[in-house]
DNA sequence: CAAACAAACTTTGTCGACAATATAGTGAGC
DNA sequence: GCTCACTATATTGTCGACAAAGTTTGTTTG
């Protein structure tokens, strides 16, 4: 990966490790989890492990209560709508940041980024949605060179995008309009403008709201159903 | 206080004495926070301080680096202007929604905690920028009912922007300026326009941004002399 | 039979000790 | 005199055990 956080301590590879379970959903939403079971399972120390879920609640992954533990949040339409309402405001800000901050070199390198996914994306590679698009709003986020908003996106919101995202089976019929839209935010941000680089990320960002919502609301139907 | 949390472990009870600590400046920018010294100093072990000190991280009151140990912060302008600026967009915002979200008893009672700080402010206490100004936007926050906003607003930026006023010595001109605009808000909220109130919050921090920066200059001009 | 109390058990919180890593200091070699 | 390597020291990371709080289960009582 493009902006590698390598493990140096047995808690980081634990974190990773946990937070990759979750996001993949092979921990599921809601699941407690045990100290002493997660302790044994990875073969660690609990100290390693409450350093982990520590991390983990940092990252809005799981909710911790005193005296009782901690649980893998449970996702909701409502928590993803706040999710990506609070999603609009910060990557817009980041794109507009970014149209000012973001070296020449670092535009042509996004440009360079994203036509290596449209490639990928003709040949058929479901790869888009996946990493690729992620990598495109990394690397936006980190063109606005604001530390708090840097760590609030990449430590806080991001690996729960990522959650619903896996949860909800997001394949992505809006893999190739989506493309066109970071193309024009790219273009936005080349050319310095701002304003333009906002409102096309805030949109972008709606968009795929309402698609993911729409996602949700027919899986809930479904189950209506069942 | 209001929102009060309230310390149920050990480790809240030390996190909290750290961060008063640290917000109050008791424990200067840059210091090297030591374990074993801090865990004699208040008499608990290295478990609860390390908790603490990952606590105090995820506030970005100090930053860790493995095997190496945290420091607190330190404060600097490009690191003023980054904060406001985030906070610019998600108070912004929370305003916003806070306007559509706020029942009708909360916002008179807004209304009432203003008025007391009027009062307050003209038989001269200070008190205002103190805790007043914090308790008018702790509660718009809250009034966003938007979790991750509070969460991030909160629990992320709010003791560091505490910090920074502290630092700077802001007992404050802006005192009865800002509470106007602190009543053209709740006006707006009132009024169920979220586009105003959002205008008139963000305006309200540049300005405040606009007013501490200004500070911030002069301080280092005077530290230029001497 | 339901509700409330009590005891056993499970889980989290805290502790002190040991291991691994970084830092500082000292000496040898060039 | 300077640099590099090595040792000594201090600090953080990890561990297992104990304490405290919560949860469950079983019993007793109304």
């Amino acid at each position: 990966m493009l902006f590698a956080e390598q493990a140096v301590t047995s808690s980081d590879k634990t974190f990773f490790q946990l937070r990759k379970a979750i996001v993949e959903g092979e921990i599921a939403p809601g699941t407690k989890l045990s100290e002493t079971e997660l302790s044994t399972k990875y073969g660690v120390s609990r100290a390693v492990i409450r350093e982990a879920i520590n991390r983990l609640e940092t990252c809005h992954l799981v909710e911790r209560k005193a005296n009782i533990g901690a649980r893998v949040v449970s996702l909701s339409p409502a928590g993803l709508i706040e999710l990506y309402q609070v999603r609009e405001a910060l990557e817009g800000m980041a794109a507009r940041l970014a149209a000012k901050h973001m070296s020449d070199a670092e535009i042509s390198d996004l440009r360079a980024l994203l036509n290596q996914h449209f490639e990928k994306v003709q040949d058929g590679q479901s790869y888009y949605q996946e990493a690729g698009d992620l990598d495109f709003h990394y690397r936006i986020i980190q063109g606005s060179k604001n530390q708090h908003l840097i760590a609030m996106l990449i430590n806080g919101l991001y690996h729960l995008v990522r959650m619903y995202r896996v949860q909800l089976g997001m394949a992505g019929p809006r893999v190739t309009t989506a493309f066109d839209e970071h193309r024009q935010i790219v273009n936005a941000i080349a050319n310095r403008d701002g304003e333009l680089a906002e409102m096309l990320m805030r949109r972008h960002i709606l968009y795929s709201k309402n698609n993911i919502e729409h996602k949700l609301l027919s899986l809930s139907k479904e189950r209506d159903k069942a």
